[in-house]
RNA sequence: GGGCGAUUAGCUCAGUUGGUAGAGCGCCUGCUUUACAUGCAGGAUGUCGGCGGUUCGAGCCCGUCAUCGCCCACCA
């Protein structure tokens, strides 16, 4: 987000980053919580003032610590406009779209099948539910005809505890096992104090465990469903302690123990019945809390919910219309998959800090919302005899409030110059986990409330996990705290490490500190070029102009070509969101170009007059294509060397149109690029000392080219004498004619060597353009490159033939 | 049960529209070259997960299998 900011600052554009924070609602109260309970106290013993006031310390000084991270990496939101889901104007805007979504029947109380979290003593909505393969048993027990009978129908079941709310038993209505037992009934074990009937439903699996299957309406969402399809009963046998209560119906010698003792005492009773027919070990998947890790307690429960699918229809039109795009494409299908199946929303959760629901009621039960305790007051006169009003004690599901982020933060419901202005917004970064719980609902709500989606495209980050792939978590130790990172290596060094893992498909970055070492030493290879630039003779320089272009050095016109050309790559990279080839990109210019060559170009007598004032413009346009990664250094660097402006953050983002560029020139450097690699290495296997310069013998074609013979000379530390009698060649014939003088043995060692991979690629060449197939079906562009690499490689084939035949048998 | 992603050098990963496989780290050999040892030069290392297909030609396209990871789902 930060890069993305920065990036539309330099080139002219109004961007904001408006950060902000939510209320994190269950994992603060269960921070606050557990602190209380370490104090001897509870949040009923402080009353809920006390407590919401203590959560707001708690909160401001968790807010202001992510704030201190933010400015320790760099970050540079509109801080002015920094906002918490708990301020006055978001909390209007929450009670505002309440009101008006239960005026609208969106929004609707009932009792249902919540999930309850009994860790955190809440209900959780779907979307927070993560599902854990763990390994149980399934247990099969004969529920009986008769008492004192293991005669009967055996079911199978994961969760023997929840049988003391058994209502019926379910089998499949085609099951040809079970079809006369349809209608009959049977003793609920362990007590056999209850008679259950055996009923038919589609949903039952015939080849599942015995095809036979216990039904608890008030404990699963299976058997919810089939409760109503049959109107059973739905008598509740745990409470939000998950332990077992007889508030509903007599449960025997269970009540009050814990879910988990209950079910094994009940499955010893069972044993000593004999009506426990196996015990098989079973791996499913458990439904557990993603607040908590608590296994989640399917509870029927009177709560607060919203009807989602009117929202859902224009919010999956809105993707499917290409409106809203997401980047990686793929996670649209994620989007509009969870929109399609998507259901109704348990808004309303039992913890105290949040937004409490806009909902009063009077003695009667009657209910009545409104955006204010005045306003519920009015009606409560004129509609229920100005009756008593207890406001409830819910509050609503954090990611309600998140869901209105987008505008709410502008100011709406007042129809602000901000919401003018800001809304719709360009882009949302965040993270996959997050598509359902955040992302799908500001668009939903965005559209219901304001008309258009809140933003067009959704770019969705990878998530970042240790070196081994494993999320980062406490107990593991391996996580990485970016202050600590910022310490060791600098903010900059953090950013770049960290965006150069990033990778515009990937879901995953697998982080690896040494990338941010890596870095630190890139920055390092920034500061030494600078200090390089300042310590020219001819520095301190003026203002930021390049030679005129007929004085522009080989050196000077390659490097201010690949600037041209770096220029366009990052402004393409950057408009596709693909951040880690654009820190490789700029990576690649400022270290291998312009530092290992056109640096090192300099330092050769020809390049003199032009090199302070060309390094300084690269330098310059560099650092600017870098700020938004590296704001610290490239500010830094910038300011100390030729610019314009007073700060590298409001400098306009380099033009490639105003650098100069020469093909031609840029392709003669980088063939003695080729050369210079090819010649030092000639160097090392000869061993010849590194440090000295050597004797190297060249054909007088070279004389044709004296600026690429000086480099030539100069980076491969030469000393070239012209020989022979060839002149007139091409420049890349009269590179290939630079060899370094050495031994006749040595010489011939390598010239072989050379002959032999030059045959192989002649041989490879020729077998390709003598196939039929490949002449007559291969593109007509890719068989003249065949053909001219082929003449090339023949051709050195023949002068390297030419040498070994002058250097003769005996040398 | 659906859906998605990954599999390329010891490690973490690139690989543009199919046209002789790349980077960084690590490793090896040398260098106190006056910007930088947080550095410089050179080097080694791959049946591109398996099998089949399309194609003149496949790391890339198609099918299939395997392994790993993720998401969704009312198998109790």
């Amino acid at each position: 987000m930060d890069v993305l900011t920065r990036y539309h600052r330099m080139q002219g554009e109004n961007a904001d980053w408006l950060p902000g924070l939510d209320h994190a609602a269950i994992a603060t109260e269960a921070v606050l919580v557990r602190e209380l309970k370490r104090e001897g106290t509870s949040r009923e013993t402080l009353g809920r003032p006390a407590y919401i006031e203590r959560a707001w310390d708690w909160s401001r000084q968790y807010g202001g610590t992510i704030n201190e991270q933010f400015r320790a990496i760099g970050f540079g939101p509109d801080w002015e406009r920094a906002r918490f889901t708990m301020d006055d104007g978001l909390s209007a805007a929450v009670r505002r779209v309440f009101v008006r979504l239960y005026e609208e029947g969106l929004i609707y109380r009932g009792k249902r099948l919540i999930n309850w979290d009994p860790k955190a003593k809440t209900t959780i909505s779907d979307a927070e539910i993560d599902h854990v393969d763990r390994d149980a048993h399934l247990w099969h027990v004969t529920y009986p005809f008769a008492a004192g009978s293991t005669d009967g129908i055996t079911i199978a079941t994961t969760r023997p505890e929840t049988m003391l709310g058994d209502v019926a038993i379910a089998v499949h209505p085609d099951d040809e096992r079970y079809r006369d037992l349809i209608g009959k009934s049977v003793l609920l074990p362990p007590s056999l104090e209850r008679a259950i009937p055996i009923v038919a439903d589609d949903v039952v699996d015939m080849a599942f465990g015995t095809g036979a299957v216990k039904v608890t309406p008030a404990h699963d969402a299976t058997d919810y469903e089939i409760g109503l399809r049959h109107k059973l009963a739905m008598p509740s046998v745990l409470d939000v302690d998950a332990r077992i209560t007889d508030a509903d119906i007599p449960v025997g010698p269970y009540a009050g123990l814990d879910r988990f003792e209950a079910r094994a005492q009940i499955v010893a009773a069972l044993r000593e019945r004999g009506l426990l027919v196996a015990e098989e070990a079973y791996r499913h998947s458990v439904a557990t809390s993603s607040r908590s890790g608590e296994i989640v307690e399917p509870l029927l429960s009177e709560q607060w919910f919203m009807t989602m699918k009117p929202l859902a229809a224009p919010a999956l039109k809105a993707y499917r219309d290409g409106r809203l795009k997401f980047v990686p494409e793929r996670y649209g299908r994620t989007y509009e998959q969870w929109l399609e199946n998507i259901r109704d929303w348990n808004i309303s959760r039992q913890v105290w800090w949040g937004h409490q629901l806009p909902v009063w009621y009077t003695p009667d039960g009657d209910v009545v919302v409104a955006e204010t305790f005045e306003a519920a007051r009015e009606i409560a006169r004129v509609k229920h005899a100005g009756a008593e009003l207890t406001q409830d004690p819910d509050t609503l599901d954090t990611w309600f409030s998140s869901a209105l982020w987008p505008f709410s933060i502008l100011g709406w419901p007042e129809k602000t110059p901000e919401l003018e202005h800001w809304y719709p917004s360009q882009v949302l970064m965040t993270g996959w986990e997050i598509i359902f719980l955040w992302v799908a609902r500001m668009v939903m709500f965005g559209i219901h409330f304001l008309g258009e989606i809140p933003f067009p495209t959704v770019f969705i980050s990878p998530l970042v996990f240790d070196a081994q792939g494993r999320k980062m978590s406490k107990s593991l130790g391996n996580a990485i705290d970016p202050l600590d990172l910022v310490q060791k290596f600098g903010a900059d060094a953090f950013r770049m490490g960290m965006l150069r893992q990033m990778r515009l498909e990937g879901q995953e970055v697998r982080f690896q500190e040494s990338r941010c070492e890596e870095a630190r030493n890139f920055n390092n290879k920034i500061w030494n070029a600078t200090r390089y630039l300042l310590a020219l003779p001819e520095a301190p320089l003026g203002a930021m102009t390049l030679p005129a272009p007929g004085s522009l050095t080989l050196a000077d016109r390659w490097i201010l070509t690949r600037l041209h050309d770096t220029i366009v790559e990052v402004g393409a990279k950057l408009d596709g969101y693909d951040f880690g080839s654009t820190a490789e990109a700029l990576w690649r210019f400022v270290w291998y170009e312009l530092c290992d060559w056109y640096v090192e170009a300099t330092k050769s007598e020809s390049n003199a007059p032009t090199r302070a004032t060309v390094l300084s413009f690269v330098l310059n346009n560099a650092m600017r294509l870098l700020h938004p990664i590296a704001p610290f250094i490239t500010e830094e660097v910038w300011l100390t060397i030729p610019h314009d402006g007073v700060t590298i953050m409001t400098a306009t983002w380099p033009d490639p149109e105003e650098v100069p560029v020469d093909r031609e020139a840029a392709a003669r450097f980088d063939a003695i690029r080729e050369r210079v690699e090819g010649l030092r290495n000639e160097r090392s296997e000869n061993q010849i000392d590194p440090r000295a310069m050597a004797d190297a013998s060249g054909s007088p074609a070279l004389d044709a080219y004296p600026a690429e013979r000086d480099l030539l000379a100069a980076f491969a530390k030469l000393r070239i004498v012209l020989a022979g009698d060839a002149t007139g060649g091409s420049l890349d014939e009269a590179l290939r004619s630079v060899s370094v003088s050495v031994s006749p043995g040595a010489r011939r060692l390598r010239l072989a060597k050379e002959e032999q991979r030059l045959l192989a690629e002649v041989e490879r060449g020729e077998k390709k353009l003598g196939n039929e197939q490949f002449l007559g079906k291969a593109a007509p562009d890719v068989v003249t490159k065949e053909r001219a690499k082929l003449d090339g490689y023949r051709s050195e084939l023949e002068s390297v033939r030419g040498e070994l035949n002058a250097i003769g048998e005996n040398g």
